[in-house]
DNA sequence: GGGTCGCATCGACCCACGTCGATGCCAGGC
DNA sequence: GCCTGGCATCGACGTGGGTCGATGCGACCC
């Protein structure tokens, strides 16, 4: 498996202050591919929206109309590039937001210097 | 050629308030893919540090280190994607930022519904 | 007009990724 | 113990995308 890349690692002032190097490129790069897919995009706004902002897989397979292993897997990612945890409580396998995670996306993509986004990630 | 997709055709409520449809997911997606790639990154940032806010393709092979014809293609992506603009002046072809592209994107993906980046879009 | 320079397009290659069925693993119930 | 049910993993397939060299197209200069 690859590296976990958390939101965190690429954490940084916003693109369009200073250019980017390489590294910081490649890593930022990882979290928005992890973002950077319809069904993984659904997932996200499922889990969100869900009862008690979180729900396990059953919930989401039928929404998204993919089979289980699929949705497994999308949620792997989204879990490795930190954006969603994994809470396994019995049978069931809970999933529920990063508090901050795309925030702190969404602060390195605008062009605002100092969003109230980057605060909330602390 | 697919046809280009604008940021404002993905441009609507926080992902988290509500779930999205599959349509608003692909939309959506199809501009995240355009910015998830280290190569691009690099390319949004190298033009908005560049002097005067433009930068010609020259100015960008080198920093990057990868050749002309996949600077062009990776240039040609931002621009589909609604995030650059395109102005050809003699031999030279500009390409700047589109105001407020990066802010709605950033809009989206903020869990705070009613953000700075999303009124300085407008 | 011929030459040069900057950029876009084309064709091809190779790798990464999304998707699935099959299987394995673990917890809970009878 | 055995069985069932929820998830993760595995292996394989097909597609899409990043990269390059070669080529084409305009604009400018001499």
């Amino acid at each position: 498996m690859l590296a976990p890349v958390s939101v965190d690692a690429a954490s940084c002032a916003p693109l369009v202050r200073e250019a980017l190097t390489a590294g910081q490129a490649a890593d930022l790069a990882r979290v928005l591919k992890a973002v950077a897919d319809p069904a993984r995009l659904r997932l996200l706004s499922l889990v969100a929206a869900h009862e008690g902002g979180e729900a396990c897989v059953c919930d989401l397979t039928e929404p998204l109309g993919l089979s289980q292993p699929t949705v497994s897997h999308h949620l792997k990612v989204l879990v490795d590039a930190g954006l969603l945890t994994r809470d396994k409580r019995g049978v069931w396998a809970w999933f529920r937001l990063v508090p901050g995670a795309l925030d702190a996306l969404a602060a390195v993509l605008s062009t605002a210097g100092s969003g109230t986004a980057a605060a909330a990630s602390r």
